[in-house]
DNA sequence: TTCAACAAAAGTGTTGACACTTTTTCGCCG
DNA sequence: CGGCGAAAAAGTGTCAACACTTTTGTTGAA
């Protein structure tokens, strides 16, 4: 356990802790525990507990003073708040990108998304990377890589986003490249906002399904 | 010290390194000293510790490992970042709130607004807190009024906003409930991101007046 | 049988000591 | 006199033990 020990074990655990989330060995809602964590990662309860209220910081763990710490049950409505935000975001997200990106760094883009389009391994999400990492503003380019995405990943983990949608995907971002190319920050600004809305859309629409059928939403796992 | 114990250790300190910060005990850009901060308020590092993780969590403080924790030197370019992305949240916000709140609730907030503005202490903040508080969406309000306002706070306890802008801050504060009591969620959005777009447009300007004036920004404060 | 009070267990909050890293200081050599 | 390198100082990272809170399990009486 002390070979990589480039970064600070509170990071080390973090990332392991994230990894545990995503690949659902700590279920959505599940109790996450200081001790077991300790003993599984081979280290002390301090750095696992600063992962943890980093976890806690970053709303992907909920927590109050003594009592156990939950991983996030990420509900329908949390997740259209989520796209709420993202759809402002991205959207200005997209609009500085388009102000500020050189010519040789938007085509750079372009050729890596059509690359892309050939072999279709690369996430979907990696376009949106991309654009806030060209928006040149690193506060937004930190709340969608580092909080929202993470949560969207989380989600996903679970769920499993439509697979219908992937293919309406690939022609809604290649409009906001396009728009983008042609420096038209309005028009790029709005296909984003439409092209997050869709999904946004689409979880209003989960959300009347269900409550449609049963009302067993109330279904809540506990990992002790 | 062990009086009002309500509440966890780590919280009280957060709260009491946060006090110092707004009012400039510890400057921007100063070092937060994790030992002197625990023998001043009388406890031991390790709450001091994760108090500091937190604020570092939310922005406030920034820090590598092993290298001092410092108070975050807030630039202009920092809150230019900061009011891009608040032009597209607050836009948001006010979507939302245009869309959502009840009547009752809107007239409610008309009404305390016209008294505000016959008695003027309550700061201008404080609309835009009431319609991120009426979004509805947990998120958009905890990211401005847990998030951003804070670093709101903070920059303006050095730096003072420009007196000018008040009044017309109240105007268009004015016109965006109008559009609220419209109805009209384009309008109030428009006029949401043009209000803060304006004050974006004032930070470039002192940008601009400074790089004009002599290169001595380079003025950082310690305070071991 | 059921409910309440009490006791034991589990888990989190806090502490002080020790290990590691970075920075500063001081002496040495060029 | 100036720069380089080692030792000391300062400060952060980690750990194991202890204190406190919450939860669980049990016992007793109504």
């Amino acid at each position: 356990m002390a070979e990589k020990q480039q970064r600070t074990l509170v990071d080390q655990v973090f990332k392991k802790i994230f990894d545990l989330l995503v690949r659902g060995e700590i279920p959505l809602g599940g109790v996450v525990n200081e001790a077991a964590l300790a003993e599984r990662f081979q280290v002390s309860r301090g750095p696992v507990r600063e992962a943890v209220k980093q976890l806690q910081g970053r709303a992907l763990v909920v927590k109050e003073p003594y009592l156990k710490a939950r991983v996030v049950d990420l509900s329908v409505e949390d997740m259209i708040e989520i796209f709420q935000l993202r759809e402002a975001v991205e959207g200005m997200s997209v609009r500085l990108a388009t102000q500020t990106m050189s010519d040789s760094d938007l085509d750079r883009l372009l050729a890596d998304f059509s690359d892309a389009l050939e072999n279709k391994d690369g996430p979907v999400l990696d376009v949106h990377v991309r654009i806030a990492e060209a928006s040149g503003n690193s506060r937004i380019r930190s709340l969608l890589c580092d909080e929202l995405y993470y949560l969207l990943r989380l989600y996903r983990a679970r769920s499993g986003d439509a697979p219908g949608r992937r293919q309406n995907a690939f022609s809604e971002h290649w409009q906001i490249l396009r728009a983008m190319k042609a420096r038209d920050a309005d028009l790029a600004e709005s296909l984003m906002r439409a092209h997050i809305a869709r999904a946004t859309s689409a979880l209003h629409d989960l959300l009347e399904s269900r409550d449609e059928d049963g009302a067993d939403q109330s279904e809540k796992r506990n990992a002790g």
